[in-house]
DNA sequence: TTGAGTTTTCAGAAATTATTGAAATAACTG
DNA sequence: CAGTTATTTCAATAATTTCTGAAAACTCAA
């Protein structure tokens, strides 16, 4: 299988760009095949296309299936195995941003809690502490977000992101609403207005 | 300089981690040091608490300088150069948001870019090009998003990221308006109706 | 159960990346 | 300017990662 020109320029570029994506050239290249093919392929047609070993291709899929890019699929009256990538670009970015976190995020947010628990041993600690937590919030904070966001179905994503900026109009609209409402709450409810 | 136990792990954790975000243990060591430390630290301090050699150093700071992670302070009646890393840490958040992108995805949408100018030469490669359509409208639209969101203030961004899902049900709301606005509209001027 | 077809594993080779020490360069001081 | 201190560069080497070929393991049909 010859790749036609259009395909093979952006099977190179994802090969190049894999390392500074955190995997190597191969996944990168067997990942942007699998996504631009119309069907599934199995590994002997990647092996052939990309011109790397059987072996190669092995270890390029089972990478891609742990980080859930690439998906099993079989084809009536074959034993091979086909591989296909979700058709859903939406999906995929969901997925993308979630094996991330996983991969890069959690590992350092579980050791800032442990950090954070330690009592600090003299002011230079103390500091240190306190640098530690102000990035487990933002972490905590950031990936707090990114779970909520994640649950919004294609077309609410799609929305809010088209909004951009304009979320911040937004914001003040909303805030102008929730001091309105607070300001009718004490009114009635002068207690509150702790 | 011998580190505190606190400061230790952090440091090792961020060279292991390194690797995972692109760059090096070194260059992961250097970070951390210099995140946690209450004052600039020249490169021989550096050198020392970390256990490397005084080239490593200097092309770790190199490499931490071009992230813009890391800056050049001087102390008064001291030659040598001192570093230290932003104290904001929103705005440690924005510059990592920025080179990252300009790292990991400007390269491939400047690709996608060039690829869709291209006339497909047969119905495989219309298939690919739609997908890389797909890819780069999304990519679009995102890293819009993020540079609209990269203008807002500390406050706002802290506000939206702690709306989390919220946005959704702010979302619905802004469509509301605007649906009542457009129905409105539409009543004064029939010819919109289009 | 055999054997052909298929996939996975893994030790070693190849390629790449990180680190060092020595030398070159630059910046300052007296 | 000469001498001193500080920083950078770079070729050599060390460490790590990627890739391969051969063998093992698995799967299914006859």
């Amino acid at each position: 299988m010859a790749l036609s020109p259009l395909v093979q320029t952006f099977v190179l570029h994802f090969g190049e760009m894999g390392g500074r994506w955190g995997v190597n050239r191969t996944v990168g290249q067997i990942y942007a095949l699998l996504f631009l093919s119309d069907e599934p392929l199995n590994a002997d047609q990647i092996t052939e296309s990309l011109g790397i070993s059987r072996s190669n291709t092995s270890m390029g899929i089972k990478e891609l299936e742990a980080w859930r890019l690439v998906r099993k699929r079989h084809i009536q009256g074959d034993r091979r195995d086909y591989f296909q990538t979700p058709d859903d670009i939406w999906q995929i970015l969901r997925i993308l941003a979630e094996e991330r976190r996983k991969r890069e995020i959690d590992p350092t947010l579980s050791l800032l809690r442990d950090t954070l628990m330690a009592e600090p041993a003299n002011d230079l600690e103390r500091h240190a502490q306190d640098r530690m937590r102000q990035m487990h919030d933002l972490i905590e904070l950031l990936t707090g977000w990114a779970a909520d966001v994640q649950k919004l179905d294609n077309e609410s994503l799609g929305q809010l992101l088209a909004l951009g900026a304009g979320v911040s109009r937004l914001l003040d609209v909303k805030n102008k609403i929730t001091v309105f409402a607070q300001g009718k709450r004490r009114n009635r409810d002068p207690e509150e207005a702790a």
